[in-house]
RNA sequence: GCGCCCGUAGCUCAGUUGGAUAGAGCAACGGAUUUCUAAUCCGUAGGUCGCAGGUUCGAGUCCUGCCGGGCGCGCCA
C-alpha cells in the first residue's frame, strides 16, 4: 500500500512527465510547512521551470491542468513561485482511516515490503569483565529501534552483538579470578576489597604505595608458589564455579578486576619483580607484567584458560542480559557474536589481502592504504590489520566480521551503529573491503552503513560521568529514572495498588530515558536531564504514555456509561470529520506509515517521536474540544474511533518499534 | 597542522534531494476546569539561523573564507 505521499509524488510526477515530454519527473511532494498551504506541497514544478528556463507558475498550471487527484484532493491550487498546494478531501481521510481499521494484523495498514533484504545491524557491543556503562545506551537503543523497524516493514533482520570479548584483558581476567580463589582460601575479610581501598587511599605517597604493594607481592608469591607446588587452590576453584550463584560472583569480579587492574597501575615503574616459573625454570619477572605472562602461560594450558574465559565470558552476558531485559532491547544470547568468533578467521583476512597485492608492510606492521586517506604529514594513511608484534587489530575482526556477514549471514544490508568517533575508521573499512572486492555477493553490492550518534553530556556540557569521574553504570542510570518516576506516580495517583505503581514507574522512568534518547537528533550530542525526560509537558514519554492512558480511560468508562464500543465500530462504514480538531487528528492517523518511512530512510528515530508527539498533541486537542462517551449518537462512532486508532498507533509506535512500554493507567 | 561534526528564541532542541512569513517544548505572561485522568487545552511575547562573501526566482540548508566549540589523526577499541 503506497502512502499519500507516494500516490501524490507519482501522479503529478507523471503529470509533469506528460506535459514536458520526459520520461520521469520528481515532484518533490512534501508536507507543508503551514496548514495554510494545504496538506501537501509539491515544489517540483520550480526546480524544472529553471531547467527549462520557463515561466514557472505557468508550468504549474499545465501541470494542474494534466493533474488528476480528484480522488484523494480539493482541485489543486498554484501558489507563490510555482508551489501546487494539495488538500485531501475529508472523504478520502475517512476511506483511509477505515481501511486502516480494517486492518486486523496489527499493522494500521502498512503492508510488508515486497522486496525483503537480509539486514545485519551490529550494536550494542559491551565489553566483557566490564559494566554496561551510560556510553553502551545510545548504541543499544538505538540499534534495537532500528532492527524493530526494519523487521516491521518486512525485511529479515540478523541482530549481532559484537561484543570485545578478545585481547589484552584476557590476562588480568583470570588474574582476577586467581585473587578471588585466593581470598576465599585466606578467609574474610577479602583482602582485595579492603587492598583496593588502601590502593586508593595511598595513591598519594610513594613510599606508603610501595609497602602496601610489596606486601601484596609477599603473599601473591607465597600463594603461587603453593598453588603450583600441589596444594592444586585454582584449577578446582574454577571447575566449582559453575554451580555457583551468578549474581553474587559478578559483584565480587567487578571488585577484584579493578583490584586487578589498579594494582597493575601502581606497580608502574615501582621496580618490584615477581618470582614465577616459565617452561620449568624459576625465574624474576616484573610484577605488573604477570598478567601479560599469564595470558601466555594459560594459554599453553588450554583447559583451564578456556574454563575462566567461558566463566567470565557467561557472567558477562548473564549481566548485559538484565540490562536489555530492564530496557526493552530485543539482544539475546544468539545475537552474540564478539571478536573470539572471528580469532579464527584473522589469518586468513591478512593472507588473503597480501595475496592481493593490497596489505604491504610498514615499519614492521601489516597495512593496507585505502585511498583517499591521508596522515597528518599528507602521507598515506595505513589501515593497520597486523601489528609489527605480530597481533591483530580490530581492524583486521572487523573486516573479518564483514567477509562473514556478506558470505556466511548473507546481508544484503550492513549497519553499523557506533558514535561518531568511529566515523574515520568505518570509512576505512568500507573503502578496504570496496577495494577488495569484499562488499559483493554474487556481484551484487552490499549496502554498507554507519550510522553514528553523539554523545551523552552531563548538566555542565562534559561527557556524563560521576562526580569522581568514572562511567556511570547503566543499572544505575536506569534504576535511578525508574526510582524518580515511581516518586511521580505516588504524587499524582496515591490510591492505586503499589504493584500499579512499580509497574508504571518502570515503564516511565525506562521509557523516559529512551524516548529522551530516540527523541534528539542522533547525530547531535545532548544533555541528560532527569528532569527534563521526566516532565508531564512536552515531547517526553510521560506525555506520550499519558495521552495513552487517557484513551484506555475512556474505554473503561464506555460500560457505566451505556456505550458499547465494540457495537458502535463494528461495520463502522461512514464517519463524519465535521469538527477542525477530528479532521485535523483524522489526517495526522493516516499518515503513520509516512512517518515510519521517513524514519528508517535515514535512521532517524526522532522523525518517528516527532510524529507520535504531534498526534498526541492534536489528539490532546481533539480530546479537549470533542466529548465522545458523551456526543450525540450520530457523532460517537467517529470520535470512538479516532480514539482507537490514536491508542493503537501511539502503542504500535512506542511499544512495537521503539520498546517503550505504554500502560493503561497512570 | 590536517580531517570530520556542530554553532537556530533566555534554556533544551526540530527543521527530510534548496521552497512560501524559520517551528516545537521548557521558562515568562494571559485565559479555559460542575473532567471521558488539567499529567490537559487555547492564546501572547520572544530569532540579522556564529560572522562575511558567493551561487539561485528562492539559502538555516549548497560553495568559499573567517570566528567559536567538540571529536579524530600508525601499530587501543
Amino acid at each position: 500500500m503506497k502512502t499519500v505521499l507516494e500516490v501524490l509524488e507519482e501522479r503529478i510526477g507523471a503529470a509533469m512527465a506528460a506535459v514536458v515530454g520526459a520520461n520521469e519527473c520528481a515532484a518533490i511532494v512534501r508536507p507543508t510547512a503551514d496548514a495554510r498551504f494545504g496538506d501537501y506541497q509539491a515544489n517540483g514544478v520550480m526546480a524544472m521551470a529553471k531547467q527549462l528556463k520557463t515561466n514557472p507558475r505557468k508550468l504549474a498550471e499545465q501541470v494542474v491542468e494534466r493533474l488528476d487527484v480528484a480522488d484523494l484532493c480539493e482541485p489543486p491550487e498554484i501558489a507563490g513561485p510555482g508551489f501546487i498546494n494539495l488538500r485531501l478531501k475529508p472523504d478520502y481521510v475517512t476511506v483511509q482511516l477505515l481501511r486502516i481499521n480494517a486492518d486486523d494484523s496489527e499493522r494500521l495498514g502498512i503492508e510488508p515490503t515486497t522486496k525483503p533484504r537480509n539486514t545485519v545491524v551490529d550494536f550494542s557491543s559491551p565489553n566483557i569483565a566490564k559494566e554496561m556503562h551510560v556510553g553502551h545506551l545510545r548504541s543499544t537503543i538505538i540499534g534495537d529501534a532500528i532492527c524493530r523497524i526494519t523487521e516491521f516493514l518486512g525485511h529479515p533482520v540478523i541482530r549481532q552483538n559484537h561484543i570485545g570479548d578478545w585481547g589484552t584483558q584476557f590476562g588480568r581476567v583470570i588474574l582476577g579470578l586467581w585473587h578471588m580463589c585466593m581470598a576465599e582460601k585466606h578467609g574474610e575479610p577479602l583482602y582485595y576489597r579492603t587492598e583496593l581501598d588502601e590502593l586508593r587511599r595511598v595513591a598519594g605517597s610513594n613510599q606508603d604505595l610501595r609497602t602496601l604493594c610489596t606486601r601484596i607481592r609477599d603473599r601473591h608469591e607465597d600463594d603461587w608458589s603453593k598453588d603450583r607446588e600441589g596444594e592444586q587452590r585454582f584449577a578446582p576453584f574454577l571447575e566449582g564455579l559453575n554451580d555457583r550463584d551468578v549474581e553474587g560472583l559478578w559483584e565480587q569480579f567487578l571488585c577484584v578486576y579493578q583490584y586487578v587492574n589498579a594494582l597493575e597501575d601502581a606497580l608502574a615503574g615501582m621496580g618490584l619483580t615477581v618470582r614465577t616459573i616459565n617452561q620449568g625454570q624459576e625465574e624474576a619477572i616484573p610484577y605488573e607484567s604477570l598478567s601479560r605472562r599469564i595470558t601466555v602461560m594459560l594459554q599453553r594450558q588450554d583447559r583451564q584458560e578456556l574454563d575462566a574465559w567461558q566463566f567470565i565470558r557467561r557472567l558477562t552476558l548473564e549481566h548485559c542480559g538484565g540490562i536489555y531485559r530492564k530496557l526493552g532491547v530485543q539482544l539475546i544470547d544468539a545475537d552474540v557474536c564478539g571478536e573470539s568468533f572471528y580469532n579464527d578467521k584473522l589469518p586468513a583476512i591478512v593472507g588473503d589481502l597480501q595475496a592481493s597485492g593490497l596489505a604491504v608492510e610498514s615499519d614492521g606492521a601489516t597495512c593496507v592504504f585505502p585511498e583517499g586517506f591521508k596522515t597528518k604529514e599528507g602521507q598515506p594513511l595505513p589501515f593497520i590489520i597486523r601489528k609489527s608484534d605480530g597481533a591483530y587489530l580490530y581492524a583486521t575482526t572487523d573486516l573479518a566480521a564483514l567477509r562473514y556477514r556478506v558470505n556466511e549471514l548473507k546481508a544484503d544490508r550492513i549497519v553499523y551503529v557506533t558514535d561518531a568517533r568511529q566515523i574515520q575508521h568505518f570509512q576505512m573499512l568500507f573503502k578496504v573491503a570496496e577495494t577488495a572486492g569484499w562488499d559483493r555477493r554474487d556481484g551484487e553490492k552490499v549496502e554498507l552503513a554507519h550510522v553514528t550518534f553523539g554523545s551523552v553530556l552531563g548538566e555542565d556540557g562534559r561527557p556524563l560521568k560521576t562526580r569522581s569521574g568514572e562511567n556511570i553504570k547503566l543499572k544505575d542510570l536506569l534504576d535511578e529514572a525508574v526510582e524518580r518516576a515511581k516518586s511521580v506516580v505516588e504524587e499524582k495517583n496515591p490510591d492505586l495498588p503499589p504493584e500499579r505503581k512499580a509497574e508504571i514507574a518502570r515503564a516511565v522512568g525506562i521509557g523516559a530515558v529512551k524516548y529522551a534518547d530516540y527523541s534528539n537528533n542522533r547525530t547531535s550530542d545532548y544533555v541528560f536531564s532527569f528532569d527534563k525526560m521526566l516532565a508531564m509537558e512536552g515531547n517526553t514519554a510521560p506525555y506520550m504514555q499519558y495521552a495513552y492512558a487517557r484513551i484506555k480511560s475512556i474505554e473503561r468508562k464506555a460500560e457505566s456509561k451505556g456505550v458499547d464500543i465494540a457495537k458502535e465500530l463494528h461495520g463502522i462504514a461512514a464517519l463524519d470529520l465535521s469538527e477542525p480538531t477530528e479532521l485535523d487528528l483524522g489526517k495526522h492517523l493516516a499518515r503513520y506509515a509516512e512517518a515510519i518511512e521517513s524514519a528508517v530512510a535515514d535512521y532517524r528515530p526522532n522523525y518517528l517521536t516527532a510524529y507520535l508527539y504531534e498526534l498526541a498533541q492534536k489528539f490532546s486537542a481533539f480530546y479537549t474540544n470533542c466529548p465522545v462517551l458523551d456526543a450525540p449518537a450520530a457523532k460517537r462512532p467517529t470520535r470512538l474511533l479516532l480514539c482507537d486508532l490514536t491508542a493503537r498507533t501511539i502503542r504500535h509506535g512506542l511499544s512495537e518499534l521503539l520498546g517503550i512500554t505504554v500502560v493503561d493507567q497512570m
